[in-house]
DNA sequence: AGCACGCCGACT
DNA sequence: GTCGGCGTGCTC
């Protein structure tokens, strides 16, 4: 860091603010600040007329801006930086790499309570006394503090009527006659249970014997000491008593409140507190984190040490059930040893469940979590505990690639070909995958990916000696992989074995599942109850007002709805056209094949896992739990369950709309269709029992039925590269969609065409795709229109899109861009 | 992205 | 005559 204590220079701060504008910011530092600004840190700045943003600095210099005046710093929020280089340097990347600003990364990157903004809050000192020292127009703003106790930023500039109110509050804090509590330490409370264990008295056996002795004539007494001695035996080991027990226990038994306090009165019992950790589910043994692994999992293992001998990243290619976590587990527990720190990305909904459990019995303390329903607190926590070295280990979501980690040895991306893994909606429109290898090339670290089936894009890589390539072929234990069977719907209408959208040999294989006590699962990959509704008169069809898309019918809820905006209607009794009163549901979401399956077979227990049953953090989990104890035969779900779900009981699989997912117009569509049915279809028959798996298909003969059936993925790679080859698209070339959008049809088309052909002029037009209408043209009532460009493998990437990037902004520049909105998603799916 | 400045319709 | 609609342009 510079240091001329008496240097005449001015420093300034290039800092990066959460706003979607290129480039860093500079600001000017006070002269008394000057020894604390440093590279990482976080300060927070006036921004425009009326806002105050947090930013992180990435540099300190002594060059003041040419084009503009710097403003100066408003207050320095960290000792020590809180951004470490190796972040700094990763935000700088994605922004680079994915076409947005660094402020979008780091939008992404911070949990909002590392951010505070406008919406900080304003104390009066309790303990100030020297009125006297301020002026009037300070008197009179503490004089309002003192009766409304806190404001905001913004409420304080409401009523000091001035643009900006940070002078005079900065002068007032100078003066010790106010606070200015950053949310972060206001928010973020940690968690505090209330436990009861034995006063030490009676954590002495012959004072403990006696007493159960004496409370022999008070029965509830008695029954509330024995559930505690059955949790904690104290008898046997009395510094257990330490531990204490949780008091919902005692409330959820039969135990009664008054007894408790009679104890407590007595002093048999202490209540006492403890601060937790949001998310250590208790404190449960570990379990012993010896095993061992199979012969095949140990060869897998071996090869894939041998592989980062030479390599930085590895493709596990493991079939369903052939126990890649056990693998995983044994490089985590190496690399914990080696003192490195590890991450491990799994898919959202894959986090909720079992393996996480699992992980939490093996690594206990050091391991974290990352999910994205946790709540600001708790990621502020988890956060913080990184950087403090408490979490060597973290379990996450895409997100977690941000966490300020420094020492990384091992990323694992389970799950690899999971497109959830791209973030879509707002900038970053970052793939955690492919920025996982950047982070982990910092750290030098090894990169592990894992799948059964890889997408197309690492599976090439692999082929071609650029990743190493480990596969495990067979399923742990003596498990067949499922008996798979097509059922031809078109056939079967006609022999009339279909009832409604069931085939009877569906229907009957549910009932000998449900007579012999055994669970299946059905896969049907929309929710709501119906995909639309129609007029049986005039064939009209309920439409988003806002969006091209039909209206989904809820039963539950009674309402349609759209599916990509989240309008609402009630259900209408009349045809929006003709006025017909005969409106039909049509199609099958997953509340009508759970009601139909009731009325076919009743009596199954049936249970339904979609979005809508599981938008709650505890909801999904109940649902597992449910299935697990045996609670429901037969459970519904959209592509969640072939996520998400994990156990051993299933031993039949059903799949409904086969036909969708193939035929999906996308070059994709292939690739993805053998992903999701091989993952449905990989839920049945774990344990020793062969599953078996039922898809109903009017298109039985398709090929890619056949490598399902086969487990061809192989066979299926070879046929789809070629075409990929043939017609370019990845992974021989690299993909950047632009979307145009505009409220009116016609500006966005005459945008897109501009830009087409400036594109078309500038790098070829064989290598612009559209423009095009995307799949849907209207959302939230804004028209779309795509451009797909292609940029071949062996052109330099940083150099085409500093040229795009000049495109872009000439062509937005044009009046045919007034109002538009342009999004770039590079390496978009 | 916000948010201010700025230029045209329905209200006291 | 004003309040307020949202079009457009800037933010270190």
């Amino acid at each position: 860091m510079f240091n001329f204590p008496f240097s005449l220079q001015t420093f300034f701060v290039d800092i990066i603010l959460p706003v979607p504008i290129p480039g860093y910011f500079t600001y000017r530092v006070p002269k008394d600040w000057e020894a604390y600004v440093q590279k990482g840190i976080r300060v927070v700045v006036p921004f425009g007329t009326s806002k105050v943003y947090t930013g992180v600095i990435v540099a300190v210099h002594s060059n003041p801006p040419t084009k503009y005046q710097a403003k100066y710093l408003l207050e320095i929020l960290d000792e020590y930086p809180l951004i470490n280089d190796k972040q700094l340097d990763l935000i700088e990347w994605i922004a680079g790499y994915y076409m947005c600003t660094p402020g979008d990364v780091f939008q992404a990157a911070l949990p909002a309570g590392l951010k505070i903004s406008s919406q900080s809050k304003i104390q009066l000192n309790p303990t100030f006394e020297e009125w006297e020292q301020l002026t009037e127009k300070e008197s009179v703003f503490c004089n309002f503090l003192k009766e409304k106790e806190s404001c905001t930023f913004d409420e304080a500039k409401s009523f000091l009527e001035v643009k900006s109110p940070y002078y005079l509050i900065k002068s007032l804090v100078g003066k010790s006659a106010i606070f200015v509590f950053d949310e972060l330490k206001d928010r973020y409370s940690p968690k505090i249970i209330r436990k009861i264990r034995l006063t030490e008295y009676y954590t002495h056996k012959e004072h403990l014997t006696q007493l159960i002795g004496v409370l022999e004539a008070k029965p509830k007494q008695l029954a509330a000491l024995l559930l505690y001695l059955q949790h904690i035996s104290v008898l046997r080991d009395p510094s257990l008593n330490a531990k204490g027990l949780d008091k919902k226990i005692f409330t959820q038994s039969e135990i009664s409140e008054s007894s408790i306090q009679t104890l407590l009165k007595n002093e048999v019992f202490e209540v006492f507190e403890q601060v937790i950790s949001r998310f250590s589910e208790g404190d449960d043994e570990l379990i012993p984190t010896k095993f061992e692994l199979s012969n095949a999992q140990n060869r897998a293992f071996q090869e894939i040490l041998k592989s980062f001998e030479t390599k930085d990243i590895c493709l596990l290619k493991g079939v369903t059930g052939s126990g890649k976590t056990e693998i995983y587990i044994r490089l985590i527990q190496e690399a914990l040893a080696n003192g490195d720190q590890v991450l491990y990305l799994l898919p959202e909904i894959a986090l909720t469940t079992q393996i996480v459990m699992r992980l939490k019995k093996i690594f206990g303390e050091q391991l974290g979590i990352y999910h994205s329903k946790f709540s600001d607190n708790e990621r502020v926590e988890v956060w913080k505990s990184v950087a403090e070295g408490k979490y060597s280990f973290i379990v996450g979501v895409r997100s977690s690639v941000f966490l300020p980690f420094n020492n990384l040895g091992l990323v694992i991306v389970d799950e690899e070909h999971e497109t959830s893994f791209k973030q879509t909606d707002p900038a970053p429109r970052y793939h955690a995958r492919d920025v996982v290898t950047i982070l982990a090339k910092m750290h030098q670290a090894k990169v592990l990916l894992g799948s059964a089936t890889p997408s197309f894009e690492t599976y090439y890589q692999a082929k071609n000696d650029k990743f190493g390539l480990v596969e495990l072929n067979e399923r742990y234990g003596e498990t067949l992989l499922p008996e798979i069977h097509l059922i031809d719907t078109k056939y079967a209408a006609k022999a009339k074995q279909m009832n409604g959208g069931f085939s009877e040999e569906i229907l009957d294989k549910l009932r000998v599942n449900l007579e012999a006590g055994k669970q299946s699962l059905l896969f049907q990959n929309r929710r709501g109850y119906s995909p639309y509704i129609q007029c049986q008169l005039c064939e009209w069809i309920a439409q988003c007002t806002q969006c091209d898309v039909s209206l989904t019918f809820h039963a539950r809820d009674k309402e349609l709805k759209c599916h990509y905006c989240g309008y609402k209607e009630t259900l209408p009794t009349r045809c929006g056209a003709c006025g017909g009163t005969s409106l039909q549901t049509m199609g099958y979401g997953t509340e009508k094949i759970e009601e139909e399956i009731q009325m076919h077979i009743p009596g199954a227990r049936i249970g339904r896992v979609d979005l809508d049953t599981t938008r709650s953090k505890t909801a999904f989990q109940n649902l597992i739990l449910d299935v697990q104890n045996g609670n429901l035969d037969i459970i519904v779900g959209t592509q969640m369950v072939a996520k998400g779900l994990d156990f051993d009981g299933l031993s039949m699989v059903g799949i409904f709309d086969a036909d969708k997912i193939i035929n999906f117009p996308d070059f994709r569509a292939h690739e993805r269709a053998y992903q999701l049915i091989t993952q449905v279809a990989g839920r049945a028959g774990r344990r020793g029992a062969q599953g078996e798996v039922y898809i109903q298909t009017n298109q039985p003969t398709h090929a890619l039925f056949q490598a399902i059936i086969d487990g061809d993925y192989e066979g299926l790679y070879q046929e789809e590269i070629v075409e990929r080859e043939g017609y370019n698209y990845p992974p021989y070339v690299r993909l950047i969609r632009l979307v145009i959008k505009h409220v009116e049809d016609t500006k966005a088309k005459k945008a897109a065409n501009d830009l087409g052909n400036l594109l078309k002029q500038n790098f070829g037009a064989g290598r612009i795709l559209g423009p095009e209408k995307p799949l849907i043209e209207k959302i939230r009532n804004l028209y779309a229109q795509e451009i797909l460009i292609k940029i071949e493998n062996g052109v330099s990437l940083s150099k085409f899109k500093i040229n795009l990037r000049e495109n872009l902004d000439l062509a937005q520049s044009w009046p045919s861009f007034k109002g538009v909105q342009l999004i770039v998603d590079v390496d978009c799916l």
